[in-house]
RNA sequence: GGAGAGGUGGCCGAGUGGUUAAAGGCAGCAGACUGUAAAUCUGCCCGCGCAAGCGUACGCUGGUUCGAAUCCAGCCCUCUCCA
């Protein structure tokens, strides 16, 4: 571990978020000397960024609670040609009118946990369409480019004698990697960026930024990647039963978004803590200390901490109560998913309604297996028609999943 | 443009005419054990239906056949090698 002058540079390197960086003592010693921007590119393939993106936002935070100043980049016009990084297969090419939509709403999320504004130190958003639209260049690769493959193109022997004889390679076959390098390029320019952060898979296309504008500008910029953060047990982090655990609470609940954290592994509370809360690193040592089921207490914490960033404190706050009253006391608290079912419902739809369950056929199967419960008595009969008076029903299914039936 | 290989359920991957809604693995869900943890063992795992049953599904479109993921034709796409 290296000594780091800045505070920068300490805050990232205690919490965890530092991967690679390219020029280490020189980004601390900038960052000692002046205000640093710095950015961190976010595509827009869908209407909300989900937990997988959590750590480059509050790496982005980290640099506002440094002194530095964080600048959102989306992507708006990357999007359009599809980064081909980490990915197996190409993407569906989404059109101009569903990037703008998925932009604007991935908007609000930032604005809870980064203040943006004019000053020095103010975050700011950009959209690398407001440079690359004016190239005209993205509505031809957009014809011609996507119907030739990189794989096919390394195949041609005149690229593969430039790449035996170790000569550059211009840009036509790489263009997302010349845009992403361009953005860079272009930000340094527009407002002083000088660092670009990412996930650890960006670090060739942050490499290649920094050499356009060493190469441009004579400029010098930096790179810091961060690791890839997996689960305990070895798993990418931010997927659920029901899928991707979305920032946004129209596609996931808060109460629900609490339950994830509340779900961690023993062996990645400490990790979480120093990522995606702001308690001080003494405490977050104590709590994750605790022995045994008290790492439980960690886990509430680091719930209610995380909830509180995204939703706010009151949010946060109803969701711990309704787990304890659900979870330690066996009842249920009015956070709870609710359904009305009227006159009475199919027990099986009311499952799928409440998206305990994907299919009815499924919901019948968990009755089958003895794991659905009404007020905690199990249910045996899948054609049971449940009712609710005055008083809500809870309906369960396993151990986790809880919500209230009203009339 | 030429030659070869291939496209199977969320993913990987068997299957070359019939009991194949399609082996096996991974992921997932549930049960037991626990601490709303991990590990382990067990069950489940396309949809609709109380059920009988029905509907979808093996790149696409047609065809052969009593019967096709499996055979034939055309098309689309991917990979490998050659220009």
């Amino acid at each position: 571990m290296t000594t780091y002058g800045s505070s920068l540079m300490r805050l990232l390197d205690e919490r965890g978020y530092i991967h690679q960086v390219t020029d280490a003592a020189a980004l601390d010693a900038l960052a000692q000397r002046q205000v640093v921007p710095g950015y961190i590119g976010f595509d827009a393939t869908a209407p909300s960024l989900h937990v997988g993106n959590l750590v480059s936002i509050m790496l982005l935070r980290r640099m506002q609670q440094a002194g530095h100043k964080p600048i959102v980049l989306m992507g708006g016009g990357t999007t359009k040609v599809g980064d081909p990084s980490g990915k197996d297969e190409s993407r569906k090419l989404l059109t101009h009118e569903e990037i703008d939509a998925n932009i604007a709403s991935i908007r609000r999320v930032f604005s809870r946990f980064l203040t943006f504004g004019d000053g020095p130190t103010d975050a700011i958003m950009v959209n690398n369409a407001e440079w690359l639209d004016g190239l005209q260049y993205i509505d031809f690769l957009r014809e011609v480019g996507r119907h030739f493959t990189i794989n096919r193109m390394l195949t041609f022997e005149s690229v593969k004698l430039r790449l035996d004889r170790e000569q550059p390679m211009t840009f036509l076959e790489f263009n997302y990697m010349i845009l992403q390098a361009y953005d860079f390029l272009e930000l340094s320019r527009l407002a002083g960026c000088r660092l670009q952060m990412g996930g650890s898979d960006q670090w060739g296309n942050i490499v290649n930024g920094i050499e356009l504008a060493r190469r441009i500008d004579g400029t010098e910029l930096y790179g810091v990647t961060t690791p890839l953060i997996t689960t305990a047990d070895g798993a990418k982090m931010g997927k659920t039963a029901s899928g991707a655990v979305w920032l946004d609470e129209k596609m996931l609940s808060s109460y629900d978004y609490w339950q994830f954290w509340r779900n961690t592994a023993d062996a990645d509370v400490g990790k979480f803590l120093r990522l995606f809360t702001d308690l001080p690193l003494e405490e977050i040592e104590a709590l994750e200390k605790l022995p045994g089921a008290e790492i439980n207490q960690a886990k509430v914490v680091l719930a209610t901490e995380a909830t509180a960033m995204l939703h706010g404190m009151d949010a946060a706050t109803a969701a711990e109560h309704t787990a304890r009253e659900t979870f330690e006391k066996g009842g249920a608290g009015e956070d709870l998913p609710t359904l009305s079912v009227g006159d009475g419902m199919n027990i099986a739809h009311a499952l799928t309604a409440l998206r305990f369950t994907p299919s009815n056929k499924e919901a019948k199967r968990k009755i089958a297996e003895g794991a659905v419960r009404l007020d905690e008595v199990t249910v045996n009969d899948p054609s049971l028609i449940v009712t609710a008076g005055d008083e809500p029903v809870k309906l369960s299914l396993g151990r986790k999943k809880h919500g209230l039936l009203i009339r």
